[in-house]
DNA sequence: ATGCCCTTCAATGAAGGA
C-alpha cells in the first residue's frame, strides 16, 4: 500500500499534471494526501479522482492553504482542523482521517505548516506558535499506545543542514532557523520517527526546490516529511521522492515533489497495483 | 546544454509562498 504526500500549489493549476502523474505510476497510490489546494472544497475537481477510485475528504479554503485527503481505502471517520472552533483552524492546515478497519485501521495526519516569512516577524511568531497546537494535536495521537499512525505533509522545516543544498548561504533563512528546528524536533518527540531518515540513514532527498533552474541543479530543501508511531514503522517499507512530475515542464508543476510511504498493506486489504519501485528518480546531472 | 517564479483575486499589481 502506498500513502502519497504532495504539496500540489494550487489543485485547480495542477490537475493536469496531477492525472497525468497518477496515471502515469499505474494508479499506485492508495492514500492521496495533498496541501495547499488554493481553493473552497466547491473548487476540488472531485468527480475526477472519483472516477479513479478514490473518496476524497476535503479541507479547501480559498486562495490560500486547504488540504485533502483522498482514499481508496474505507474512510472510518474524519476529522478537519485542530477543532473546537479554535483560532487555528481559520487557517486550514491540518487534518485526519481513519482508514480500514476500527482495530486493525491506521489514522492518517495530513499538514500544511506556515511557512514564516521572515525570522522575526508577525508570520514567523505565528508559525512557532502554530506548531505548539500542532504538538498538542500530535500528542493526543501519539499517546495511544496501540495507534498505528502515519503523519504527512509540508512541514516547511529543514530538520538538518544535509537537508539544505547550500547549509552555509541559507544559514539563519527560513525554513533552517533554530526556533523552527526546535518545533520540529519537538513533534519528533512526541513519539514519531522521521521515515525518510529511518530508512535512509544518513542520506537525505530534496522534496521542494524554488522555480526556476533549481530543479535542474538539485539545488532544494527537505521540508515534506512522512513520520510514523512505533506501530507504524513496523508496518513501513519504503519512503521515495517522485521527481517525475517536478521534472515536468507543461503543464507547469508544483514547486514540491511527491513523498510516498510503501507500507505492509495486506491487513487493510489495500487493492492496489502495488511495484516493487517507489520510484526515485535523481537529475541525470 | 538548456531550463532561469508561480497562483490567486470584487485583480490589471500586490500578496503569499519557501
Amino acid at each position: 500500500m502506498k500513502i502519497c504526500s504532495f504539496n500540489v500549489n494550487s489543485i485547480r493549476a495542477r490537475l493536469g499534471l496531477l492525472l497525468d502523474w497518477l496515471s502515469h505510476r499505474g494508479d499506485d497510490i492508495d492514500v492521496l494526501c495533498l496541501q495547499e489546494l488554493k481553493t473552497v472544497d466547491e473548487g476540488f475537481p472531485i468527480n475526477e479522482f472519483q472516477a479513479l477510485g478514490y473518496h476524497c475528504e476535503l479541507y479547501g479554503q480559498k486562495a490560500f492553504n486547504g488540504v485533502a485527503i483522498c482514499s481508496r481505502l474505507p474512510v472510518v471517520s474524519v476529522s478537519k482542523g485542530f477543532g473546537s472552533d479554535t483560532e487555528w483552524d481559520k487557517q486550514r492546515r491540518i487534518m485526519q482521517v481513519r482508514l480500514g478497519g476500527s482495530a486493525d485501521g491506521i489514522t492518517v495526519v495530513n499538514v500544511y505548516a506556515p511557512h514564516g516569512g521572515e525570522r522575526g516577524s508577525e508570520k514567523y511568531n505565528y508559525k512557532l506558535q502554530w506548531y505548539e497546537q500542532f504538538k498538542s494535536y500530535l500528542s493526543t495521537i501519539a499517546h495511544d499506545t496501540n495507534n498505528t499512525a502515519f503523519v504527512v505533509g509540508d512541514f516547511n522545516v529543514a530538520r538538518y543542514d544535509s537537508d539544505v543544498y547550500d547549509p552555509a548561504a541559507l544559514k539563519d533563512t527560513i525554513a533552517t532557523m533554530p526556533e523552527e528546528r526546535r518545533a520540529f524536533e519537538t513533534i519528533i518527540e512526541c513519539g514519531f520517527t522521521d521515515i525518510y531518515s529511518h530508512c535512509h540513514p544518513g542520506k537525505s532527498h530534496y522534496t521542494w526546490w524554488a522555480y526556476g533552474a533549481a530543479i535542474w541543479k538539485d539545488q532544494g530543501m527537505r521540508i515534506d516529511y512522512a513520520l510514523a508511531t512505533a506501530q507504524a514503522l513496523a508496518i513501513t517499507k519504503d519512503i521515495g521522492v517522485d521527481l517525475w512530475p517536478r521534472r515536468k515542464k507543461t503543464p507547469t508543476p508544483s514547486d514540491h515533489a511527491p513523498l510516498i510511504v510503501e507500507t505492509d498493506g495486506s491487513r487493510l486489504n489495500a487493492n492496489s497495483h502495488s511495484k516493487d519501485l517507489i520510484g526515485s528518480f535523481m537529475p541525470s546531472s
